[in-house]
DNA sequence: CTCCAGAATGTAAGCGCATACAGTTGGGGA
DNA sequence: TCCCCAACTGTATGCGCTTACATTCTGGAG
């Protein structure tokens, strides 16, 4: 049982394979007997176009790109297929057992926004997360299959890039924006973090403050920790006079940064963090420790994902749109192919303060304790 | 400047195209010095395969695809593409201002597996996922375009079903087993609630609880209601006496449904939720009202979400690999791409009951307040 | 009834690659 | 030195569809 093509189609309804192509392309073109003629064979012999042939044809392919990296826990689960285990296990799941996925929220929400987009302008989505060292293959393999692909910034060598971007239009989402000619999309993190960092040292009058930040060679850091290093010379202080700790972007390496904080002692009025994950690490050790939040020490965090308004204290953050980051690439990919020789595009997505009751005060009642 | 192709390679190293397409297909059936020539000429000319020619070429195209079906909501947000906002607005966000995005964490999750598990299988993933009523042009694209497609059960008619799977494989997630012949991996959600029922009943002796159900055509509900009764009936009471609300899967819904049921003044001892959300929903209500949860009511979920391990009180719930399932989904499609006429495939996936603060009393500190 | 301009349909040429099969080359053995 | 086989490489075909161009219909004007 070969699966039905054109040739079946038009030789089922008495046409020729042109018109069998005309109902399914530009029905307008097409008589409105013969064309219900042709949609009964085509139900009738369960066809579907190939898609293969149709972009060789038509030498484009109607599919966009999303490739991201991640460095996704390297869970092997079990490899049966057959499996039928019904069984139950009962446990009394004890509270914060284990760190939860370190997942890419960023990843889901920019996913969305991206399927979503694609989809509006009649194109499929097709999504790769690289999880190794070596990203070429997949990227290549991505490249041969669509008609643009957006890339998470620093995720892919330039080298790379370079290669498959003579073939179809790279969008780079978040990061700086580099010197190279693609386009790219992002949000305003120095603006962000200034505005916080700003509010934070206007409104509490604060001097004594850290700034705990992600890998070194993060983009989105530097620009954020860039914002507040603004936000503290305007204040009158000097930046290079406060300390700047490492915690990687991860919850669980902001806890030992926190507890080594503790042990020594030495604990400061806030602590603003590169993103919520570092925020809610710092949170986990402090609460506990019985340092109030945000009375003894104010704690910030970046980017407003779910986590952090469902912490207590619900966390102070700056909200980043991610899934209008994936529309808004998707958008600049399909721009880029309709008019292939316009200026790189630069988008520049807004950000959101929201103050909450890690930095305010238990102004707020908490909806649970009303 | 066209894309290079695999003649352009060709001449540029000196061989026969076929040559290329050996280097880079079976690399080993071409001598090394060839080999090294031919992949310098990639390198040089920017040569990325055409993926539907490939396909074409080799009838497959090394796809799969996942098709879901969600009730996003309908958020037009802008439409321009070259966006320059840097601007920062600052608000205090005060609790609980609005439901957050209703999200298909089930997607998430199920798409995560599936991603992971179709790269390690050399295959890329294709996503769609259909937010109206007709999914038939989107699960038609996608279909012409992969080797085979999981489908979330209910999402899609059994007309489209059966005349997309004339061409390609489909696999089902979720959902009870159907008399169809398609493969289907799903999890044991008749006796995952049947445990957490017996449980709930045995061990607090309960005599009246109340189910709060899905929509009333989600067969995933309808298995854990039966689980429900089930449990109910082993104990001896009698199910049918025992009310059972609707709260349509929704948080929001389900709001609505307890603040009814606190109007009535009517509240019974449990709330066994089909879902978290609507589980979270109750307690959104309850909390606030000055009901204590668990000591004058239990309230009970299901899926183990995120959301359920952050709330106050922790809610105790029923989890469901749904990264898993997206991996088995992704298996049961290749082996039946491997072997087409293997009898169909049924996977059930065990799932695990999660006792929490929300139905076994405060036993277990909070990790806030140690 | 004849003619002719559209409208409708058919014909045929690729799109870029994989691959069966044919042809070539390079050595080792005789 | 010649022959023969294995290892390489080239030739040619077709995958299923789109589309420019050619051909055939249609139906209203003349």
């Amino acid at each position: 049982m070969k699966a039905a093509t054109v040739y079946d189609v038009a030789a089922h309804a008495g046409v020729s394979i042109a018109t069998v192509s005309r109902v399914l392309r530009r029905p307008d073109d097409v008589r409105a007997s013969t064309r219900q003629r042709v949609l009964a064979s085509v139900l009738a012999l369960g066809y579907v176009p190939s898609a293969s042939a149709r972009g060789l044809a038509a030498r484009r392919t109607g599919v966009l790109g999303l490739y991201f990296s991640s460095v996704d826990d390297e869970d092997e689960q079990s490899e049966a297929i057959f499996v039928q285990d019904t069984s139950v296990e009962i446990v009394v799941d004890v509270p914060d057992s284990r760190e939860v996925r370190p997942p890419n929220l960023y990843f889901d929400e920019v996913l969305r926004g991206s399927e979503r987009e694609a989809w509006r302008h009649g194109f499929a989505l097709m999504v790769g997360v690289g999880r190794d060292a070596n990203p070429a293959d997949m990227v290549n393999d991505i490249a041969g299959r669509v008609d643009g692909m957006a890339v998470l910034a620093g995720s892919v060598p330039d080298d790379i890039l370079d290669h498959v971007s003579r073939r179809i239009p790279v969008v780079l989402i978040a990061g700086p924006r580099r010197g190279d000619h693609h386009d790219h999309v992002s949000v305003s993190n120095l603006e962000g973090m200034r505005a916080l960092t700003t509010h934070l040292l206007s409104r509490h009058g604060l001097t004594d403050l850290v700034y705990v930040g992600g890998p070194a060679d993060s983009p989105d850091d530097a620009e954020r920790y860039q914002g507040f290093v603004e936000a503290v010379e305007a204040a009158g202080l000097d930046p290079a006079a406060l300390p700047v700790l490492r915690g990687e972007f991860s919850r669980v390496r902001a806890r030992g940064v926190a507890e080594t904080m503790l042990a020594t002692g030495r604990v400061p009025r806030a602590l603003v963090c590169g993103n919520d994950q570092m925020a809610l690490g710092m949170l986990d050790v402090l609460i506990p420790a019985g340092v109030r939040v945000p009375e003894d020490v104010i704690v910030t965090g970046f980017d407003g994902i779910e986590a952090g308004r469902l912490s207590r204290p619900r966390l102070t953050t700056v909200h980043q749109p991610m899934v209008e980051l994936g529309r808004a690439a998707m958008r600049a990919m399909l721009s880029r192919i309709e008019h292939p020789d316009q200026p790189p595009i630069t988008a520049r997505l807004p950000v959101k303060v929201l103050l909450r009751e890690s930095s305010e005060g238990p102004a707020h009642p908490s909806p649970a304790r009303p």
